[in-house]
DNA sequence: CGCAATGCAATACACTCGCATTGCGAAAGG
DNA sequence: CCTTTCGCAATGCGAGTGTATTGCATTGCG
């Protein structure tokens, strides 16, 4: 067996070329060679590490999906041991929010990658997998405060008007102290007054 | 003069095959070509009318934007005379959710549009004027409400609830029934109990 | 030492893209 | 009539696309 490289590792820093030139110039700027000149690699070695071009994006897209759940998951750890439902909730919605400057790279990147899932089927299924963890996870949340209802239907709230939020900051629609005042006020409605248990 | 012809009406007529391949295949399938055969025309003929590329693209989205507006207005219209704050809202906004036949083949392409004004200044712009204006004649409809406070932050809300909808059921994340349940649940929250004045 | 498998660069290829150019038929004003 | 102007079809062009192919250097194994 002759040289050996670390696979993953190669397609990852692949993929984050692609992000960040879906996030900066769209969709339409990923073209095998521009990709390769963002990370400053050849078009040979693009094309070693994936079978086309499609399965670069998707690739891509789980890539950048994995990254976004790994920093929420920070983000809550770093809420400290036993946080209240909703400091956790306002965490992990936080995050998918560009207000950090490693949302506010990846969420263009995935606003680009959520309208290509609208007619193509593969990037779908893999949204969806990814959305329906989250909506559990804050459903399971939502569970906890003492007579909420319908905890399905509240977690589909929550996530949808984020998704919206997102969108309409990025295209500069809101801005993003009124996102986060929104965010906090829906929490409110939800969760009962303010930060904390309260 | 020579032959006279409806300048304005061909625009929209093309226009109206941009929206349809973008709504169907994405805004990717846009070229010139498919456009003047989605339109039954020639290539040449699209050319005429419109600069280039980028000039057909921005009027497309005002057009289907006018499109969604006059929809609205006649929903709205639609529910007689002196319609309760909350039945206005709510079927202004249940025109944006992918629900009657019109609305399912216009919000793929709206989506499709959204995404490209991330990245397109032009684009945003002229999204950023539809979406002001409906936000305004939300928070109108809402400060009629007794004992509401923020009727900005609520109109807020609102657009980017139902524009984080729009794009999950696209994508298949929530069915389109349990849209329009988050939607109503929303409305109840504001405007207190059901339907009508209740 | 072979030597085969791997990692990758380079290039060729068949298309497709947006745009510019050319030309011509039709129609209204002189 | 006839000339001018508009509406449009046709074609060509250069750039850029994804994919396939070729070739070679490197490297670990026998």
């Amino acid at each position: 067996m002759p040289k050996k490289v670390d696979h993953q590792e190669r397609r990852e820093q692949i993929a984050a070329a692609v992000c960040g030139l879906a996030a900066r110039q769209g969709l339409d700027a990923v073209t095998l060679r521009q990709v390769a000149a963002e990370a400053g690699v050849s078009m040979g070695r693009v094309q070693h590490y994936f079978a086309g071009k499609d399965e670069m994006l998707l690739f891509a897209f789980r890539a950048i999906s994995d990254r976004v759940e790994r920093r929420i998951a920070e983000a809550v750890t770093a809420l400290g041991p036993d946080p209240s439902a909703r400091d956790v909730v306002r965490a992990l919605l936080g995050e998918l929010l560009p207000l950090s400057t490693a949302a506010r790279d990846e969420a263009p990147a995935l606003t680009a990658f959520l309208a290509r899932a609208v007619v193509e089927p593969a990037l779908a299924e893999s949204l969806r997998e990814g959305g329906a963890g989250l909506r559990g996870f804050i459903a399971e949340k939502i569970r906890a405060v003492p007579g909420e209802r319908d905890a399905v239907r509240e977690a589909a709230t929550l996530t949808a008007l984020v998704d919206g939020l997102m969108t309409q900051v990025l295209t500069g629609q809101v801005e993003a102290d009124l996102a986060v005042a929104v965010l906090d006020l829906h929490l409110d409605r939800i969760f009962g007054g303010g930060p904390g248990a309260r």
